[in-house]
DNA sequence: TTTTGAGTTGTTCGA
DNA sequence: GTCGAACAACTCAAA
C-alpha cells in the first residue's frame, strides 16, 4: 500500500528555499504542489500589475518546481470549493501551507481547516513571510502596539529570527486522477498577462519575478546599493533602495533569508554598507511586519479608516484631477515623474509614493482610499497591508501618523531629494531640456529658459492643476474639522 | 491610576 | 542662505 499523497497548496509563497509547509509536505509521501487562482468575490482580486507580476512568478515557479521532480498544479476557482474536492479525488492524506493575514483569507483558511480535518486530512499551516507572527508581538497589557517604534523594539527583544530552511534538493510527483488532471490549467490559461494593448514592456525591463530574481536582487543590494543606504534611500534619482518589494509580495524571499543575508554580510565585512545603513534596512522589514501586525488587529484597514474620527471628513470628488493625478500631469514634476514611473513600471520609489500620496490627499483632498486603489491596481508590490497601512500613514488616519499639518511641499521635496533633476527628467522626458532651477517648478521659469527647452507650457507640460498655497490651506482647514470637540 | 516621555519621513515665517 | 520657533494638541506605552 502506498502512502497517501501530502498536498501543498501555494499562495504568497512562490518559493522553495525557506519553505516551512514545503518541507513539512515532503516528509510525507508523494507530493501535490498546487496552486489556485482565486475567483471568489470573497477576496480582493488581484490589480493588474502584480496579475502581470503573478503569471511571471508561477511560471518561474512551475519551472522550479519541473526541475526538482515535480510538477505544478494551476487550477482556477474558489479554494473553498476545490481544494476538498481534490483532497477527497485524489485521496490526500496531509495539507500544509504558509498563513495569510487578510481577514478575508484569514476566514478561508480557517473554514478549510475545519473542512479537510473532518474529512480526515491532516491540516498544518506555518509562518513563512514574517520575522515575527501579528500576535506575538503584543504591549505590557497585552494588546496591539499603535506606534511603531516600541513595537518594533519589542519585536528586536524577541532574538534574531530563526535560520532559513534550504530548498529540498528533490521533489516527488504525486500521480493525479484523470479528472483533475483535465482541470489543470497553463499559466498561459490564466491570462494574466496584457495584450492589446501590451502595456507590460516597461514591466518586463525593470523585473525578474521569481525566486532567483528575488536573490540576485537582494545579492546585488548587498554587494554594492546598501552602502550609504541610511540616507541614500530617500533619494529617487540613485537606485539606492533594495527594490525588493514585489519579491516579497509574492513570498518570492523572506524576510528571515533577507535577514540573515545581510547579517551574513554585515560579519563577514564583504559589505561596503556600514552596521547603520543595515540596521536602517532592517527597520524597513520592520514597517513592512507593523503593516502585517495593523492589518491582522485591524481586518478592514484597507476600507475603514483606523481613527475613526476621519469619518466625519468631507473629501472632495474631483475626477479630471483624479485624472490628471493618475496620468502624471499635475503640473508638479515630482508627483508626475512618481506616477508615471509607477505607470511604466509598476513601482515607485516610497520618498515619491509619500510625496505623490500626499499630493493627493491634501492638495486635492481625496478620500486616501481612491489612492490607495489606485496603487492597487499599478503596482506590482501591491500588498494588502502595507499599502493600506501607508495610505492611511499619509492621510493622517492611520496608526502613528504624520500629524495634519504635515503637507508636503512637492517642489522643496523635489529640490531636496532629486536635486539635478535626474528622476524628473528620467520619466517627464519633456522637461529634458530646461534648467536644473525650474525643474521643480517650470511655471516659474523665465520665457527665455522655456524657449531655449523648447517648452510650451500647457501645450508640452502641463500648469499646475492646483496652486500649492490653496491647496494646503484647503486642507488644513479641513482637517481642522476633525479635531476633538 | 496617574504620570511621564516620546512619537519615520514637514512647512513656513521671521530674524 | 540658514536657523529656530511655531504649528496644536493628542495618544501611546511603560513605569
Amino acid at each position: 500500500m502506498t502512502a497517501r499523497p501530502a498536498l501543498l497548496w501555494f499562495r504568497d509563497d512562490l518559493r522553495l528555499s525557506d519553505n516551512p509547509a514545503l518541507r513539512a509536505a515532503i516528509e510525507h509521501g508523494p507530493l501535490i504542489c498546487l496552486y489556485i487562482f482565486d475567483m471568489s468575490a470573497d477576496r480582493r482580486p488581484l490589480g493588474a500589475a502584480a496579475s502581470w507580476w503573478l503569471s511571471r512568478s508561477l511560471t518561474a515557479l512551475s519551472e522550479a518546481i519541473s526541475a526538482k521532480g515535480g510538477e505544478l498544479l494551476i487550477l482556477r476557482g474558489d479554494p473553498a470549493e476545490l481544494l476538498p474536492r481534490i483532497a477527497h479525488e485524489a485521496d490526500v492524506g496531509r495539507v500544509a501551507w504558509n498563513r495569510r493575514y487578510e481577514g478575508a483569507a484569514i476566514e478561508l483558511d480557517k473554514a478549510l481547516k475545519t473542512m479537510l480535518s473532518e474529512a480526515g486530512v491532516a491540516v498544518e499551516s506555518f509562518n513563512a513571510n514574517l520575522l515575527n507572527e501579528p500576535w506575538q508581538i503584543a504591549t505590557k497589557a497585552d494588546g496591539p502596539f499603535k506606534v511603531f517604534t516600541p513595537y518594533w523594539r519589542a519585536a528586536r527583544e524577541r532574538g534574531e529570527p530563526s535560520a532559513p530552511l534550504p530548498a529540498p534538493r528533490k521533489l516527488s510527483k504525486a500521480s493525479l486522477p484523470a479528472a483533475l488532471r483535465k482541470q489543470a490549467l497553463t499559466v498561459a490559461d490564466l491570462a494574466l498577462e496584457p495584450t492589446a494593448p501590451d502595456w507590460a514592456s516597461g514591466l518586463r525591463e525593470a523585473w525578474t519575478p521569481g525566486e532567483d530574481g528575488a536573490q540576485e536582487r537582494l545579492g546585488a543590494f548587498l554587494d554594492e546599493t546598501i552602502a550609504g543606504y541610511r540616507e541614500g534611500r530617500d533619494r529617487p534619482d540613485k537606485l539606492s533602495t533594495s527594490r525588493l518589494s514585489p519579491h516579497l509580495r509574492f513570498g518570492e524571499i523572506s524576510p528571515r533569508q533577507i535577514w540573515h543575508a545581510t547579517q551574513a554580510a554585515l560579519e563577514t565585512g564583504k559589505m561596503l554598507g556600514s552596521a547603520g545603513d543595515a540596521e536602517k534596512f532592517f527597520s524597513e522589514i520592520g514597517w513592512r511586519e507593523f503593516s502585517y501586525h495593523l492589518l491582522f488587529h485591524n481586518p478592514d484597514l484597507a476600507t475603514a479608516n483606523f481613527n475613526r474620527r476621519f469619518d466625519a471628513m468631507s473629501w472632495e470628488k474631483d475626477e479630471i484631477a483624479l485624472a490628471a493625478w493618475q496620468k502624471g500631469r499635475t503640473g508638479y514634476p515630482i508627483v508626475d515623474a512618481g506616477m508615471r514611473q509607477l505607470w511604466q513600471t509598476g513601482w515607485m520609489h516610497n520618498r515619491v509614493r509619500m510625496i505623490a500620496a500626499s499630493f493627493l490627499i491634501k492638495h486635492l483632498l481625496t478620500d486616501w482610499r481612491v489612492g490607495e486603489a489606485w496603487f492597487w491596481d499599478t503596482l506590482v508590490d501591491a500588498d494588502p497591508a502595507n499599502n493600506p497601512a501607508s495610505w492611511q500613514w499619509v492621510a493622517g488616519s492611520g496608526a502613528d501618523a504624520a500629524p495634519y499639518f504635515r503637507i508636503f511641499n512637492p517642489v522643496t521635496h523635489g529640490e531636496k531629494f532629486d536635486p539635478k533633476g535626474v528622476y524628473v527628467r528620467r520619466f517627464v522626458p519633456e522637461l529634458v531640456g530646461l534648467d536644473d532651477k525650474f525643474i521643480h517648478r517650470p511655471w516659474d521659469a523665465p520665457a527665455s529658459a522655456l524657449k531655449q527647452a523648447g517648452i510650451v507650457l500647457d501645450r508640452d507640460y502641463p500648469k499646475p492643476i492646483i496652486a500649492l498655497d490653496f491647496g494646503r490651506r484647503r486642507a488644513l482647514d479641513a482637517f481642522a474639522t476633525l479635531r476633538s470637540e
